[in-house]
DNA sequence: GGCCAGGTGTAAA
DNA sequence: TTTACACATGGC
């Protein structure tokens, strides 16, 4: 199925639209650190706004080592604004625990994790793993969420599955960019749609 | 007061 | 393989 647009034009539209500077390099707050992985469980079907506050009630226990030293019942507290807190805990430290047994250190984690590693925690959907892999591990991964189908509908580009979607938004962008640039490239891409979302609220 | 948000796992058809 | 449902808070 071909569409009018290639994900490349969308990609130089909302370039165009001086979104570039709305979304850095890497967009997701504290790109590269193990907050990221918190942060894409916590804001799973949940606002932004309740991830960061839990963020501040998780200020000290923000990198791996400490993150694991919490205990269930703490760390749903912590977590009680973001929703669902009695399934992102133990998902959340079942995760953290086994980066640790795996990767000993979320620095090896960054180099060696692969997308068929993440999908297979309990927790991470294809989403989640995305998100970790392009804004956790600086990975050539386009991330698809709803931002993403919503403002690839108002030109009416919809799929059926995920993968679809994702196919789309990376195919004319792997063959326009070098491998060593893409990882930005989908960052600022996905960055920039969300950027677009909210400066023209989409249904 | 109802609806939605940067989803995922599970069970049932 | 697809669909339906539970999970839960804070903001408008």
């Amino acid at each position: 199925m071909s569409h009018e647009k290639s994900s490349l034009e969308l990609y130089e539209f909302l370039a165009a639209e001086d979104l570039l500077l709305k979304s850095p390099e890497y967009w997701w707050p504290d790109a590269g650190t193990f907050k990221v992985v918190i942060g894409a469980i916590l804001t799973q079907n949940t606002t932004w706004h309740n991830v960061e506050l839990s963020f501040k009630n998780l200020k000290n226990y923000l990198s791996l080592d400490s993150f694991v030293k919490l205990e269930e019942e703490e760390l749903k507290v912590m977590i009680h604004p973001s929703g669902f807190y009695n399934q992102k805990a133990p998902r959340l430290l079942d995760l953290a625990q086994n980066i640790q047994n795996k990767f000993q250190g979320f620095d090896r984690f960054q180099k060696e994790v692969t997308r068929e590693w993440l999908l297979a925690q309990k927790g991470i959907g294809e989403e989640s793993a995305d998100g970790i892999l392009c804004y956790g591990c600086f990975r050539d991964e386009m991330v698809v969420d709803t931002y993403a189908k919503r403002f690839l509908k108002v030109f009416d580009i919809t799929f059926k599955k995920n993968s679809e979607y994702k196919e789309f938004l990376e195919e004319s962008i792997r063959v326009k960019f070098q491998d060593n640039e893409l990882p930005k490239i989908f960052a600022q891409f996905h960055g920039m749609i969300v950027e677009y979302n909210k400066l023209k609220p989409l249904k």
